[in-house]
DNA sequence: TCTATTTTTCTACAATATGTAGTAAACATG
DNA sequence: CATGTTTACTACATATTGTAGAAAAATAGA
């Protein structure tokens, strides 16, 4: 299944619902309110377009109904990189490779550390 | 300076002109012609969004003037993969690394060996 | 020089995405 | 039942994208 992009707001709002697991609409406009007030109707709407992206879905059908992921955070990361990395490997070729190293090379020590750690695992693996 | 984001179409375009240097909107017309067929004011429309985006600029302002690349493809490849990594880390933390890993080590296996002698290479100069 | 052709600049328009929310209907709870 | 909550629909402005016509400006060829 295909995955549509999510737009920044419909992101924090799944990063809402990821990280409780499961949430009413109410929940979330709770959770959200630390940052943004917006209407109720308007995380509504969100969760709504996010039923038919496809990366939530309605757990049951009570009243105050509670809307859980589809994809956990982890595999919803790993669609979101596959699809730019083909589409940027189309557009530009070899320079994107080259590209992508350079940011890889200029991540903050720690995390580029568990990024080679995490492709030396690979490595193994695949042999 | 802040690079938008390209379409499609736009970036069609680019590569065009990345290829030929410099092109009159004339000149885009005809290589494009052999995959689809666009009328000279759409491709002059989108020349004139591309400029507004930063990414060509009129190079004389002659008649028919030429259009060239403010930036090489090189260049921009390199601001691309930057933007959306630093969004893409932003989005999804640690998840998204792992996410890269795997991303490049399903890679065909020349660009991953490319990918990895450029990071070695890296590796190398900064130490 | 006059006219046909080309180029440039403006404007237009439908389709989609996004942020935002109101209204009305359905439902629950004291 | 009355009142508050939830849901489903609809709405609407703004931005982006693909698409191109009309009019004005400039040139090139007879």
């Amino acid at each position: 299944m295909k995955i549509k992009p999510l737009s920044k707001l419909e992101l924090e709002i799944m990063e809402i619902i990821w990280e409780y697991g499961e949430c009413t609409i109410r929940d979330v406009v709770n959770k959200m309110s630390k940052t943004k007030t917006l209407a109720y109707t308007t995380i509504a709407t969100i969760i709504t377009r996010l039923i038919k992206k496809g990366t939530l879905k309605k757990q049951d059908e009570k009243f105050s109904a509670t809307y859980v992921p589809t994809l956990s955070k982890e595999d919803m990361s790993k669609t979101v990189a596959q699809t730019f990395l083909t589409k940027f490997i189309r557009s530009f070729g070899d320079a994107a490779i080259a590209s992508f190293a350079q940011s890889v090379d200029r991540l903050p020590k720690k995390k580029k550390e568990y990024f080679l750690k995490l492709l030396n695992v690979y490595e193994k693996e695949n042999k």
